[in-house]
DNA sequence: GATGCGGCGGTCCAAGTCGTCCACGCGCAG
DNA sequence: CTGCGCGTGGACGACTTGGACCGCCGCATC
């Protein structure tokens, strides 16, 4: 990974849809060239996908909100993990220090569907209590860090 | 938007590199019917963009932290909010209700670049307290949330 | 109820661009 | 010298992108 790459991994955090032709331009490679190095970064698990952006609230998805998982004396992490997986609307899911053993993002259409949901999430088998945050904007989510990228 | 947009959307969501030809496989219309529908939904801001996702520690990015921000009796949020965004390494930050005013997510590379950011966070003006939730791995993020989208 | 019309949204087509593969060249280490 | 890594350039099929055209639907008119 030199240089050379991380212009790549940046250019494509910003833009996934340039084309092999474009990257090339900008690093000042071959098509050829920027194809094989995407490739290998795409196969060594350093580019792990790439996903158009939605507008939540243009998909009927309104309401977000951070909720933190307290454990049961006997839960087993995995298993909470995977069975918060399982729900659609649980969007990010992090195993975090302190007395909660994970905070999650859910991201549900109407405050009904968060009562619904958190629900669902106590109900889970290891969940001891849960503790909600609703956001009331997002400024901004997910932004490419390029700290180290460039 | 009709059901078309949101399949042709879903797999956006899912492979921000489809080709339109590909899509147009997918949801049974031409290209150029594609092409069409994914135009419109990039202007009307539906689609806001296509991002390649890398893996944070790949790219030397290997801490990541939730830390709430209390906000001092006479904070602005609107310009709290602008600076937090001045800083690269602050990936996301939401609004939220409680007696927080934001919750942002950082990734940096050490626990000594944490402490660092913590610092440059307690800094800026309306800023009064920080409450810091370290992230010790990161089950899934970002998923994207299909329940109402197909 | 027919008829005509206009706009939306699709197909088809064509020119240009791009992706993808392969042969080849260059620099360098063993 | 040889092999290897990594690049270039070329070729060809696939894709993009815009325009011409067409069918359908709603609506106003007769």
């Amino acid at each position: 990974m030199d240089d050379l790459d991380r212009r790549i991994i940046n250019e494509l955090r910003l833009n996934g849809r340039a084309t092999y032709a474009e990257l090339g331009r900008q690093v000042g490679l071959s098509a050829s060239a920027v194809h094989e190095r995407v490739g290998k970064l795409e196969s060594s698990g350093v580019i792990t996908g790439y996903h158009a952006t939605v507008d939540p609230s243009s998909i009927g998805l309104g309401v977000t909100a951070l909720v933190g998982i307290q454990p049961s004396d006997n839960a087993e992490d995995n298993e909470v993990a995977v069975k918060l997986g399982e729900l659609v609307e649980v969007e990010s899911c992090w195993a975090v220090a302190g007395d909660e053993a994970f905070v999650v993002k859910v991201r549900v259409p109407t405050v009904d569907e968060l009562e619904r949901t958190l629900g669902r999430l106590r109900r889970i088998d290891g969940v001891a209590r849960t503790r909600t945050t609703v956001v009331l904007s997002t400024r901004f989510e997910g932004r490419p860090n390029t700290a180290t990228a460039e």
